[in-house]
DNA sequence: ATGCCTTAAGCAAACGTTTGCAAGCGTCTC
DNA sequence: GAGACGCTTGCAAACGTTTGCTTAAGGCAT
């Protein structure tokens, strides 16, 4: 009845042929939806098994209504030209590929440098995906809560704030900045700055909570030094703020690469750490127990953050209307501080 | 004639009948493909911008008999269990996303727990993707011959063989082995030692240029040390080894991740870098410039290895059998050594 | 023998595009 | 004035699935 040579099987209809059915029960037997007879199911996925036939997923989609996957978005708004090699978006990334595959859904990646207020809107209407999970919102809080008020398929790990109409999973940053704060002010530290770009949300956030946990007498000694978060540009501004001949006692990095620079620049100018100054990083990468000394932290539990973005966006895949989500951050003392 | 309120549009059909035309042309004067008048396709497409329209890529794709997507698998044959940070793969995917991006593709984002060994033509079957792109052969080189064999628009990046099947872009790894063996024994080291897991071809073949490019007496003398390349794994291992009461005066990392391990179990030790001993890592991942001191490395050439990958993926989708492509490493010299 | 119920499997439309073919129509040439 | 030609547009089939509806067949009770 079946040949058993190797012949190509390109769709549901050539399979039909060869075993003799409808393709409607190809399907069934495929899927495993609808009614169907145990043997028939059985022969029918043997002989595809022994065709090496899969149905394509594409065409499926297609008549679903569903495109099977679900993209990230990495803007990059800010940065520009700059890129991003930061481990927490590997970390971050992988959790999410794991999290996307457990659902059976692709992972579609893409990097987006904003151009004028119509990338976000476009990218989805060409139903290339089912929903969409961004990874920090960059400069483009307007642009995400433009499409956020007829799109809600859409959750984003940054910076929740009252004033955004779009859903945020992400680090109480705030309460991460005071945790530093607290840190500092135990060890002594007076004379303190913050390394960061705040034009970025989860960064002017780490700042303000870093701030506002100071005692009044030091909020507004505090200097702020705006970099960006690349190993090259952190570095190069650490390098020549030491160089301009700042002495502090206390450094607080927007993140764990920042600080691994700033570490880099205080070793070069003859500073010893934790000796004549504190530093502390954000992320909890897993480099930062690495550099010597190991990177005092404040960690953000990347990867239950993974988990929450994804079920969260498919609950609202799901219709239901779920809001933000806010993680607590944890003081990771080690040897830097 | 068209009314302006926002109705839904949401084929190509529906713009049809409001613009008064067949789907035809709407989907010339959208595609800008086959001849059409020029007025008209200006109309359709304004029409079709009053109206937020975008083609549905899925139903297009599907047409067209085509995906429109690259997959990118990161297989985990090796490092089971371990989750996978090192930026090496952040400043790929971001260069891969790029370089797709430009030729119209989306980036299919995978990682792969290799079961068996039908999980790539599995993937391959289900029609997802156009073509293939692996980092690394992991453990899994029978696997990609297999496919090889039998499916063209498949690149790996990874280490090249004669006895390999597949078609792979990569660093010579054995010349970058060479670099660092050359430049330890300038520096006059002599108690030498390799870092890696010598499972994964990449590493073996660091290994072994670096051990066939020693002078003879030295050959036999230099020490293999088994390690996975996660930051955890290899600062272990790495501790573990000098805890053991080694002292070496030159190590060569299988990556600069692991190479920031040594720097900082040897540190731990109180041992000085350069002073007591040389390290050299391989890959010039941006953080290498960061530890203290700055790490001396084989730089392989990310970017340019991103996009050969992408333009032989592409030669290959159209027919050519183009073949394997090696990349000169460089050795940058910093002051860990 | 008839009718009814259950189970199994087929038919055909639909998802949203693209494209070969053909038709309509105006213009040019001799 | 007739045929040829070029340009523009429409018709309908096709890409590979899923699924509501329908039919066929068999079993069982009457």
């Amino acid at each position: 009845m079946d040949d058993s040579k190797p012949e190509q099987v390109k769709s549901i209809a050539d399979l039909a042929r060869i075993g003799g059915v409808s393709v409607s029960t190809v399907s069934r037997a495929l899927t495993g939806k609808g009614a169907l007879n145990k043997d028939t199911r059985e022969r029918i996925q043997a002989l595809a098994d022994r065709h090496g036939f899969k149905l394509n997923v594409a065409a499926q989609n297609l008549r679903l209504g569903r495109s099977g996957a679900i993209a990230v978005l990495l803007p990059l708004g800010h940065e520009r030209g700059q890129h991003l090699s930061d481990p927490f978006f590997m970390v971050m990334l992988g959790f999410l590929a794991d999290a996307l595959a457990d659902r059976g859904y692709d992972l579609l990646l893409s990097r987006v440098l904003p151009q004028g207020d119509d990338w976000l809107d476009s990218f989805i209407r060409t139903g290339r995906t089912d929903g969409v999970i961004i990874i920090g919102q960059s400069n483009q809080s307007a642009v995400l809560d433009r499409t956020a008020a007829h799109y809600a398929p859409m959750v984003i790990w940054g910076e929740q704030s009252a004033r955004n109409a779009h859903i945020t999973v992400g680090t109480d940053n705030q309460a991460g900045g005071a945790l530093a704060a607290q840190h500092l002010v135990e060890r002594g530290r007076r004379r303190l700055a913050f390394f960061g770009n705040v034009a970025v949300p989860e960064f002017a956030a780490r700042y303000q909570g870093f701030v506002a946990a100071l005692p009044a007498e030091l909020r507004d000694t505090v200097e702020l030094v705006h970099t960006h978060i690349t190993p090259q540009a952190s570095l190069e501004v650490a390098a020549a703020w030491f160089a301009a001949g700042n002495r502090p006692d206390g450094l607080f990095a927007a993140s764990d690469v920042v600080a691994m620079s700033l570490l880099s620049a205080a070793t070069d100018n003859g500073l010893s750490v934790p000796g004549d100054l504190s530093i502390i990083g954000f992320d909890d990468i897993p480099m930062a127990r690495l550099t010597s000394p190991p990177l005092t932290t404040v960690a953000q539990d990347i990867e239950g953050g993974a988990r929450q973005l994804v079920d969260l966006l498919f609950r609202r895949l799901a219709g239901e209307d779920a809001g933000s989500i806010s993680i607590a951050p944890r003081l990771v003392i080690r040897e830097s501080s």
